[in-house]
DNA sequence: GCTACTCTTGAATAGTAATCAAGAGATTTC
DNA sequence: GAAATCTCTTGATTACTATTCAAGAGTAGC
């Protein structure tokens, strides 16, 4: 095979793989869904998988790794939105994957990678809490111990997402980072 | 054997099983923890822990139970402490199983027993917090936000352990809290 | 001593992620 | 055009897991 198409074919059965992972780890958890199933939605064996990932974990890491770029890619402009509208557009991308919450954090301790692409999310929405911070008055320090608490907060939030509907989670950190920004309800 | 000593023997037995998982989840991790070597740490044979416990979920589940009356019972005297003192109580408390957070998180969606204590630890901590926000002047709805809000936001301080000191912890939490409450740093 | 009950145990089952050796398929290279 | 090479696939296998099962100790009441 010449390179060009080997990248080609080899990106496309990734990229199914990918989507077979994704669909099953949101339906069903990360630790029930198995190897052997994922394969069998991407349509190959389930070894076939190990020559595109070297394990599950990192599998997780590509899932995530693509639902970052998504994520960051349908964030409002940070200089025409209002901290709110940002925000809630994190919360909304959030609450997609939030059933892989815990699993990110568990397989963090293992994976280097998955634990890579879960502080590069860190990284980015902090950059962008800091500065939403900054515009509202807080100082340096201030906005990120706000930043912090408020990815923390959003985090633990998501860890219970059995009942809770979007609606209550949204107001429930509005409500918050209103009372951080300048201790009225927002 | 009489019931008597039937009982107490059991609960003795009962007791060295679950002292050999909590010191081996804390120390490992649930999932890296195998039911063999709980059994190997308590001294009897892998599959005599099934005769005291049906599956490995409810032995997490009883190493919470028993991690939350010891936490309750260490509280202080809510008449008497601050809501500062208690918070930092409460998460003195539950830095010393921060590692299980996660796990218990995922567990849940699966295992009854575990989501049911896990679900006891919330309501009695939510009461605790509730009463707290209301004698700093919030009222009853507003109480109600801002236990949800701190408990999510414990929680989700707790899932990024790896590195962090408790006392970075402690301060900001404090500030988050102290925010809330009246809009100026604690 | 018999019986019933509580508990233990070794062996077995079904499932998992991951590995390995053997082999297709297509393409470059000679 | 044949051979060699690289990319990919696959069936069988390994080692590990939680859990179950059938059979058997140990002890106490009768």
């Amino acid at each position: 095979m010449p390179a060009t198409r080997t990248h080609l074919t080899r990106d496309l059965k990734r990229r199914e793989i990918v989507d077979s992972a994704e669909e099953l780890f949101l339906a069903d958890g990360y630790e029930k869904t198995s190897m052997a199933a994922v394969a069998r939605g991407a349509g190959v064996a389930s070894n076939a998988i190990y020559w595109y990932f070297p394990g599950k974990d990192d599998l997780l890491a590509a899932v995530l790794e693509r639902r970052l770029e998504q994520a960051i890619a349908a964030l409002p402009d940070p200089s025409e939105a209002s901290m709110e509208e940002q925000v809630l557009a994190v919360l909304a991308q959030l609450d997609q994957v939030a059933r892989l919450t815990a699993a990110v954090h568990e397989r963090s301790r293992q994976s280097e990678a998955v634990a890579s692409v879960h502080e590069s999310f860190h990284g980015q929405i902090d950059g962008l809490l800091r500065r939403a911070f900054r515009d509202r008055g807080l100082d340096e320090a201030e906005s990120a111990i706000a930043s912090e608490a408020t990815m923390a907060l959003v985090e633990g939030v998501h860890l219970h997402d059995q009942k809770r509907d979007t609606a209550a989670r949204d107001r429930l950190v509005l409500w918050t980072i209103g009372r951080i920004v300048d201790g009225s309800p927002a």
